[in-house]
DNA sequence: CACCAGGCAAGTA
DNA sequence: TACTTGCATGGT
């Protein structure tokens, strides 16, 4: 069977498991742009107590943000953990935003994807996840998100080796799907949902789980 | 109590 | 190049 037949059916099965996952939350390009950054190696429920800090405060936009002492940030985004380092990280995205697109996100987001993403890399504290995120999930343009569940995912199903790196991993979904932004979006997320679940005996795609703490394992 | 969560960069050998 | 470590809060 091909990789992109192996694919289509395990986003088949999640699918029809899990349903539609409806990321990413929030309520604009801007909104998810800066909760991808919250998000580094973070549970999503901090991230959400730091953006509604934002929002209270009423400096949850580009202009607002970047005017906004790095202290301040700091205390604002405090819930989401390293809040030191993602005040400073937030700090350069939005200066690279402002540099070279004169802080217009539409007009940034309008580039073509590879301009895009090309641009988040560049920035210190943006590495391959958190671009990816940004350019899938708010700027909406067809990039495939890879994140450490997606290694361990496909690893165990034997559609990955463990000494791929991000940008390979990420050329085997390229390779295989159309540069559907619904279907990367859905698609990611998926993989996601299953990642953070553990293995309990209800588990009907729970077949070869040795025991409780283990990935549930998806036949196909 | 330990462990994890939608990473990344800098330091070390 | 290939590991290791710092960053930090809040839920289970």
């Amino acid at each position: 069977m091909s990789t992109r037949q192996r694919l289509q059916e395990l986003y088949d099965l999640l699918l029809t498991a899990y349903g539609p996952q409806h990321w990413w939350p929030g309520e604009s390009p801007f909104e998810v742009m800066v909760g991808a950054v919250l998000t580094q190696n973070t549970n999503w429920a901090n991230v959400e107590k730091a953006i509604a800090n934002l929002k209270q405060a009423g400096v949850l936009s580009l202009a607002a943000l970047s005017d906004l002492p790095p202290e301040r940030l700091a205390g604002l985004i405090r819930p989401a953990g390293y809040y030191n380092l993602k005040a400073g990280r937030l700090s350069n995205l939005l200066g690279m935003i402002n540099q070279r697109w004169d802080g217009d996100l539409e007009w940034f987001f309008a580039q073509p994807v590879d301009e895009i993403r090309q641009s988040l890399l560049a920035v210190k504290g943006v590495g391959p996840e958190t671009a990816d995120s940004i350019t899938l999930y708010a700027a909406h343009k067809p990039v495939f998100v890879i994140d450490a569940y997606t290694f361990r995912i496909l690893g165990r199903h034997g559609l990955a080796d463990q000494d791929m790196g991000y940008f390979e991993l990420q050329e085997v979904f390229m390779d295989a799907l159309p540069p559907d932004v619904a279907l990367f979006n859905e698609f990611h997320a998926l993989l996601v949902r299953l990642g953070k679940g553990r293995c309990k005996k209800t588990n009907p795609h729970c077949e070869g789980c040795p025991a409780e703490g283990w990935l549930p394992r998806v036949e196909l």
